[in-house]
RNA sequence: GCGCCCGUAGCUCAGUCCGGAUAGAGCGUUAGCCUCCGGAGCUAAAGGUCGCGCGUUCGAAUCGCGCCGGGCGCACCA
């Protein structure tokens, strides 16, 4: 509704400026006036004419004014300010069409791929993969609520160092030599005498994965461990290798169960030994030397290197060290040669593809229980890709049209070159649909590494010169992060004991709803805390903030919602209509209160519009935040249960009405659950 | 050296794309609001050289240039 009126009085302005002035306007800008007295939709236009015509905005408005043709649902323009054209809408037939619902985004025919998550399968993930993993998953659901068919990835980096590591801790620290004995370790989550560690054998990898970092720093020539276990990883078929993909096998699980109970699901997860065993580099490479598009050096210092020659492009320009090595000296990948094939594929423009089999995580994994994980996550199938054989039913993965990789601020290096090699291998319009979705990483405050080493231990105090720093990074070598399983414990303590505050008696069916309330709440703030920044903005973790529950946070647009349904039930108890009496909606009466939750319910597609164009989601929280506050000042200002008037009434209910139905559309888009009470 | 990001109220941030109406929130502080639709709420007060300078413009938090402060990147690591 709302569009087309933009649409038809952008028409009307170009048409008034042409006739008046003989002025062509292309572009009509059409914004919203500081306060809701001084309209609905502001035009700017007079401001533009002003320099041309060297007249007075305010009287270019003003002439302009009574040449306006007024499209049906507009009610009046008038000149504001310094000249602006100000334009006011019927209330009645908008509050109508929001009554009557949301038609769903027509289906848009290109597929979009979006990549997140992508977490070293090492050890537990922390507050920063949770940062990564809320971006794309918002990003995902906004993608879908546009109309695109979505496919998300979640590539498992399994060969790399990082999983060495710990294998190199298992194996040369703990004794661990045998599958049978890594997976007594995964099961019982405790190492060969050992503490159990109740949260989880990605809990255990933490630790582990600190010691073995420990250990090299003490001890240098135990990094050998790291070089012999990357060698038999890539053999395969040995013990080490096994124990490897055991260890993976389990921490990924981990991570799905972690991401699963904020709501996040994946399609497909990609492996990169696949792309190892399916030759997609060796195909990669092939095409990248028949195109020309990279180089052996044969003198200066990477002779013998294949490379990228990224001096030419303006994008690099003026870097020490403009080109990229792709394969090295060694006649091995590097991971940037890894990720420009995987690019190929998910564009369908690689010559091979991957096997899958179904994955089926165990969703128990210490620190998360397979009840907290909400349905359509759980039975959202999801695929891996397979060494071997693979599924016949396997649903075709690839072949995206445009391409999202969701990753930090500090990849965007890599990722250009990856652009780039695209585009020189002539895929210059896959290189403009492959987006890097970058944004700024989640750090450490000084007061939050404070309150870490109270809580867990002195290894998590800070050097005297990190102290002073704005804020620290978190370093999975180190050990040094607030877990992301951690943080949501914190929030479930957090909101149980408010819950436990708040409702008095309760029968024993009581006790799960509130529990399930007290997830919903939890998770609904975390993500809000996610999302609500802009994504250049470095969060400096702190706690305090993450469990806030008052104001700007989620459990206030939560609060919001679970109000109307107060209101509804209420009405239903003393026999009054809780529904919109239709044919009672009176033409007027609709005044700012009411009018501003609409006109904002209203605004919503463009919202959405705006925030995955600019890839800015915060543009969402801060809507449903807006919008949550309109509506507390009206529940304050307008009671409805009180109200004897019934036509008065009804004009409250119906906006109450649309109220629930956009925010509860809202918080869908955010991934924030629904509480039942709070 | 080159490039990117950040700098707005005591604190955390919107607003910068596309210049325009008294620069907005939240937290914190202070003072109020439960004969109520449940205070995870509402009302109000106090709090701002929009990092600095120059420029463009009728008009700059917003655009340009130059600085200052902070962060990140520029691997034969992933």
């Amino acid at each position: 509704m709302l569009p087309r009126i933009r649409e038809a009085i952008a028409a009307a302005v170009r048409a008034a400026a042409k006739e008046r002035f003989g002025a062509d306007v292309e572009r009509v800008v059409l914004e919203r006036p500081p306060r809701i007295a001084l309209g609905d939709l502001a035009c700017p236009i007079a401001f533009d004419l002003a320099k041309a015509l060297k007249k007075a905005p305010r009287a270019i408005a003003t002439e302009l004014a009574p040449a306006l043709q007024l499209p049906e649902g507009v009610r009046q323009a008038r000149v504001e300010g310094a000249g602006y054209l100000n334009f006011f809408l019927e209330r009645a037939p908008v509050v109508r069409a929001l009554l009557a619902g949301s038609v769903s985004a027509a289906a848009r025919p290109e597929k979009v791929i979006v990549e997140h998550t992508n977490i070293n399968p090492n050890k537990a993930a922390h507050i920063g993969h949770l940062r990564n993993a809320v971006l794309g998953d918002v990003l995902v659901r906004s993608l879908r609520r546009l109309g695109y068919p979505v496919e998300v990835q979640n590539y498992l980096d399994d060969t790399g160092v990082q999983v060495a590591d710990v294998v190199a801790g298992l194996v040369h620290l703990q004794g661990v030599r045998t599958v049978a004995a890594a997976a007594e370790v995964v099961r019982d989550r405790r190492l060969p005498g050992g503490p159990v560690y109740a949260k989880g054998f990605a809990y255990l990898c933490w630790d582990l994965y600190a010691e073995v970092g420990r250990t090299y720093a003490a001890r240098p020539e135990t990094k050998a461990w790291r070089d012999e276990v990357l060698q038999a990883i890539e053999a395969g078929d040995n013990e080490t290798a096994r124990i490897a993909a055991l260890v993976v096998e389990a921490i990924v699980s981990a991570h799905l169960a972690t991401m699963g109970r904020l709501g996040i699901a994946y399609d497909v997860l990609p492996r990169e030994s696949d792309i190892i065993h399916k030759h997609f580099w060796a195909k990669a490479f092939a095409m990248l030397k028949e195109k020309g598009a990279i180089h052996l050096e044969t003198e200066g210092k990477h002779a013998g290197c294949w490379v990228l020659r990224l001096s030419e492009s303006e994008e690099f320009a003026g870097m020490e060290e403009p080109d990229k090595i792709l394969v090295r000296s060694t006649g091995t990948v590097t991971y940037t040669g890894k990720d420009i094939a995987y690019q190929l594929w998910k564009f369908g423009l690689l010559d091979a593809d991957f096997d899958y089999d179904r994955f089926r995580p165990a969703w128990d994994s210490g620190s998360v229980e397979a009840a907290e994980i909400p349905a359509e996550v759980r039975d959202h199938p999801l695929w891996r890709t397979a060494h071997a054989g693979g599924a016949a039913d396997a649903p075709p993965f690839g072949r995206g049209d445009r391409v999202f990789n969701v990753i930090d601020v500090r990849q965007s290096y890599p990722q250009k070159v990856v652009r780039e090699g695209l585009r020189a291998l002539g895929y210059a319009g896959e290189a403009e649909r492959s987006t890097h979705f970058s944004y700024e990483i989640v750090g450490l405050s000084a007061k939050a590494a404070r309150e870490l080493a109270e809580r867990f231990g002195e290894e998590y105090r800070l050097s005297p010169e990190d102290e002073q720093k704005p804020f620290v990074e978190m370093s999975g070598r180190k050990g040094l992060g607030v877990k992301a399983d951690d943080l949501v414990e914190l929030l479930l303590e957090r909101s149980r004991a408010e819950i436990a505050a708040r409702r008095t008696t309760d029968a024993a069916t009581g006790a799960t709803e509130a529990e399930r309330d007290a997830r919903a709440i939890a998770i609904g703030a975390l993500r809000y805390f996610l999302l609500k920044v802009g994504r250049n903005k470095v969060i400096a973790f702190d706690f305090d903030e993450a469990l806030n529950f008052e104001g700007d946070t989620g459990p206030y647009l939560q609060y919001s919602l679970v109000r109307t349904d107060n209101i509804f039930r209420k009405l239903e108890e003393k026999g009054l209509p809780a529904a919109v009496a239709p044919d009672g909606l009176p033409e007027d009466g609709w005044d700012d209160d009411l009018w501003g939750i609409a006109l904002d319910a209203a605004s919503t597609p463009d919202v959405a519009e705006r925030a995955v164009d600019t890839l800015e989601l915060a543009a969402l929280a801060r809507h449903a935040f807006g919008l949550a506050q309109g509506f507390n000042t009206f529940y304050h200002r307008q009671p409805i249960l009180q109200e004897p008037d019934p036509v008065v009434r009804n004009r409250r209910i119906a906006i109450a009405r649309i109220f629930r139905m956009e925010m509860s559309r809202l918080l869908e888009l955010l991934g924030i659950p629904e509480p039942g009470r709070m």
